[in-house]
RNA sequence: GGCCACGUAGCCAAGUGGCAAGGCAGAGGUCUGCAAAACCUCCAUCACCGGUUCGAAUCCGGUCGUGGCCUCCA
């Protein structure tokens, strides 16, 4: 499968270090409030990837992907947000992890194999700053601050392609800074009051912001591993002072292949917390189904921005039905019919996706093979197997596919007033309402259709749908 | 100002040299007592200007516009 790998510019081959394995570091969020809906469309592009990586109708026949996404739970925001709820910042983090995991279990997210915080890699990421220190390219300050060298590496700026006298311009040295260089980032920040803190050999601190990354994904995936991923925003400065550190301490290339997802925008304007633009995971899946919040943003291609408008949250929605009701058909197929071929769609799709995982193309492939079971069944065609192939390929978006299950209560006292209106007597919630369908039945077997349509207004102004199939009415509760 | 993307139908969006995917919305039709779903048909010369080419949405140059990064950010 190709990639656009930021580095080089370029789509590039994924090819394992390790044969059959694929070793993947996506960059997680800072907890310091709830998570909106850009971090859900990051998670939920890598978790496609891992999805299609594992999925064994893949062209390499399936790898095995360890995929590990961090916490950043010790950061400036965090203790700034700490200090102003009067909680701890440690706590404050935790509360939000919690929140996220909740709504990630609620998107169809699939866990990472490993979830590291900062502040359990302590001595981890001690280590590492010693490593680069010994390399000579970091310095602490008798304040107790170590700082990054950047001037020590030469091809600083690569994956951002920017060179330090780009970035020099502009750039300033805040007052009461011990750097060297006003663009040196700190590995180590020396304690101040009331912060978290840890014990380390310049003193009492916590890490700077990037050599946590560098740290966890080093040690749980190794000196080189095959992808790292996050936001197209982490480039710079995160990204590149990952690759900076990780190469200085190591003296081997960091991640081979760099992928970045684009940003999602609200009215035309990133979305970020600091902005206060957002949309939180929380607001819009009391809005919207995970699979719309899917569809939306898997309808475009991972590296471009996606807008979101309720426009296009509903028309993803109305998309997701459409799959869904493909998967619902009921075959008439007599026994030796002839069955609905999916390997055109199936191969369609594959070619999508190992095409730097253009997940729009793969559902359009998923569309054509809804239409076509649907097409079969009218056709009394075996859509069996073509019905298996559409929920498989489903799995790999990690699109659930199911009604949405009943939140709506029925109104009892209503319910029973139309019992006794047509001559029907209530019961339990279901009964009554089969009750009613049967009552209808009789009078459409009568020809008397308005009896019929007015069991079926009274039905729908309790939100109850009703469907006639050759088997009978259905009924479903508007959620 | 520097670096990087992008501009395709009413809306979302794929397509990187050879008759413009797909979804939503809309129009007409089939089916249905009605309704819903489904199926069939219809709906774009690809921001603008110039160039390269037998041939360009696709390559090159310019103009205008949008977004991201250059400070925390998925």
């Amino acid at each position: 499968m190709r990639l656009t790998d930021t580095m080089s510019g370029q789509a590039l081959e994924v090819e394992p270090l390790r044969a059959g394995h694929i070793g993947l570091y996506v960059c997680g969020v800072t907890p310091y409030s709830a998570s909106h809906i850009g971090h859900a469309m990051s998670a939920i592009v890598y978790d496609v990837l891992v999805r299609y990586l594992r999925w064994p109708g893949n062209r390499a026949g399936g790898y095995e992907v360890t995929y590990v996404s961090n916490y950043t739970d010790v950061d400036d925001k965090l203790i700034d947000r700490g200090a102003e709820l009067g909680i701890d910042p440690l706590a404050l983090a935790n509360a939000n992890i919690e929140q996220w995991e909740r709504e990630q279990a609620a998107l169809g997210l699939l866990p990472p194999d490993v979830r590291p915080r900062v502040s359990t890699e302590i001595p981890a990421i001690v280590a590492l700053i010693e490593r680069i220190i010994a390399h000579g390219h970091a310095y602490s300050t008798p304040a107790g601050n170590v700082y990054f060298r950047v001037q020590s590496k030469a091809d600083y700026g690569k994956l951002s392609h920017r060179s330090i006298e780009q970035l020099r311009t502009g750039t300033r040295f805040e007052p009461g800074e011990d750097k060297e260089f006003a663009l040196d980032f700190a590995l180590w920040k020396a304690m101040k009051p009331g912060e978290p803190h840890w014990t380390s050999p310049w003193g009492e601190g916590r890490p700077g912001w990037h050599i946590e990354c560098s740290a966890m994904s080093q040690r749980y995936l190794g000196d080189t591993f095959d992808i790292h991923g996050g936001g197209i925003d982490l480039v710079f400065p995160h990204h590149e002072n990952e690759v900076a550190q990780s190469e200085a301490a190591t003296g081997r290339p960091f991640a081979r292949l760099w992928v970045h997802n684009g940003m999602v925008l609200r009215d035309g304007e990133k979305m970020s917390k600091s902005l206060g633009n957002f949309v939180t995971v929380e607001d819009a899946l009391a809005r919207w189904s995970a699979d719309a919040i899917r569809v939306f943003a898997l309808s475009s291609q991972y590296r471009t921005p996606n807008n979101l408008t309720d426009d296009a949250l509903e028309a993803a929605g109305r998309a997701v039905d459409r799959l869904a009701t493909a998967l619902e058909a009921k075959s008439t197929a007599e026994r030796g019919a002839p069955s609905v071929d999916a390997s055109e769609a199936r191969a369609r799709f594959v070619e999508a996706m190992e095409d730097d995982l253009n997940t729009a193309q793969a559902l359009a492939a998923m569309f054509e093979l809804a239409r076509a079971i649907n097409r079969g069944r009218d056709e009394g065609m075996d859509i069996a197997a073509a019905q298996h192939a559409l929920y498989e390929l489903a799995w790999v978006l990690g699109l659930r596919l199911e009604r949405e299950s009943v939140t709506t209560a029925i109104d009892a006292t209503a319910l029973a007033e139309a019992a006794s209106r047509f001559g029907v007597a209530a019961g339990a919630e279901a009964e009554t309402v089969e009750a009613l369908l049967a009552r209808r039945a009789e009078a459409r077997a009568a020809r008397d259709f308005a009896t019929g349509d007015a069991i079926r207004a009274a039905l729908d102004g309790l939100g109850i749908e009703v469907k006639d199939t050759p088997q009978g009415a259905e009924w479903t509760v508007r959620g």
